[in-house]
DNA sequence: ATGAAACATGAATCATTATTCATGTGTCAT
DNA sequence: ATGACACATGAATAATGATTCATGTTTCAT
């Protein structure tokens, strides 16, 4: 059920277990998870449906293998796009760009993480909570530092990320050619300096 | 497949489809839509699983009924909340704070637009998609009247809905006993004012 | 070079569920 | 009050697709 695979010992191993998870990447972000099936997942590695068995336990767990993959890259990128900004504010709209271009590169990934409230609730959380709980770190810092209006931290970074991943979605998986810096700038604009005139 | 099924036309078959309406919304809402089988939705209602086909002809059927249901509803609740307002910025302030209030009250229809993305995309694309378009021309007719900042109001517009949404999902699904008031306070604070100091 | 451990195969299994249907019972316009 | 239509039943059907397994083939430490 839920034995959690060992890893490949071979080079070859090695080797099938990325394609099979590349494949589920392409696959599962394509299709969904419920539409996606092993079959698919095989056919699209190359490989017998048996052999997925080998690398994974389960349908369950190579998503939650993805989710994961998915939490370390974001973090990655938005981390180092943020860490050579001069000030918090203009880290708020480097972070932004960065994460708005990985979407545009990424759209599956985007696309399995959405999935896993439903599919797989714990690893959702995880994600946001864990992103949320650096970001939430840096901009209480930011305001103490006197770089922000004081405001309450842990709000503000939820409310923050729940722009760039709406954002994400209808600006750049929904278009056909995503004008990420009119975006950027627009929604920095309204972080920057709020509606009121 | 997907022949629209017709309305009841007594007394028994209008209370029984809303009884199935009803008990799917609880189901789905709880389970999620590929955990939900007829078998427990017709169980929760109390009939048999034949009594199901009468009135939708088929599960995903349903789902896109409780999506247009959820559309309304939420669509007349922050219309409601948003009329009584003096001004855009008093409207942005109460329209969030209605809308949270009933993701508190029905959090069931909540997770079920947000498994539309994945059950019944066009369903979902609409759900947000009109509600944006209406949210836009509030927000650019303020901008206008000098009570906004100027300003993109389709950024705007799903910016602010995001933020909306993500908040819903952290301070109010997550949360055993959601502070509703304190989560309007400072996210109105963000969105008035921006977190320049 | 070689054999034990790893890996690969794909057809068969097995469980789950959406949907249908043949046979009733209730409703309500006349 | 009654018959035509609407509704109700739940067991049978049928499709799907995850997972297993018996039988090979390949790898690599020795």
């Amino acid at each position: 059920m839920s034995t959690p695979t060992a890893l490949p010992k071979t080079k070859r191993g090695v080797e099938r277990r990325a394609q099979i998870l590349s494949a589920a990447e392409t696959v599962i972000g394509e299709k969904g998870f419920t539409a996606a099936s092993i079959a698919d997942i095989t056919r699209e590695a190359g490989t017998a449906q048996g052999t997925f068995y080998i690398y994974f336990a389960s349908k369950e767990e190579i998503f939650r293998e993805l989710v994961l993959e998915m939490g370390r890259i974001t973090r990655t990128i938005v981390t180092r796009a943020v860490s050579e900004a001069s000030d918090r504010l203009q880290a708020e709209q480097d972070g932004l760009r960065a994460f708005l271009r990985f979407v545009a590169k990424r759209p599956s990934l985007y696309q399995i993480v959405e999935e896993a409230r439903f599919v797989d609730p714990d690893a959702y959380r995880a994600y946001f909570t864990s992103f949320a709980k650096a970001y939430e770190s840096q901009l209480a810092a930011a305001a103490a530092a006197g770089e922000l209006r004081p405001g309450d931290a842990e709000i503000r970074a939820w409310a923050l990320m729940g722009m760039a991943k709406t954002l994400g979605e209808r600006f750049v998986i929904w278009e056909a050619e995503p004008d990420i810096d009119r975006v950027v700038d627009e929604a920095f604009a309204l972080i920057r300096t709020g509606l009121e005139p």
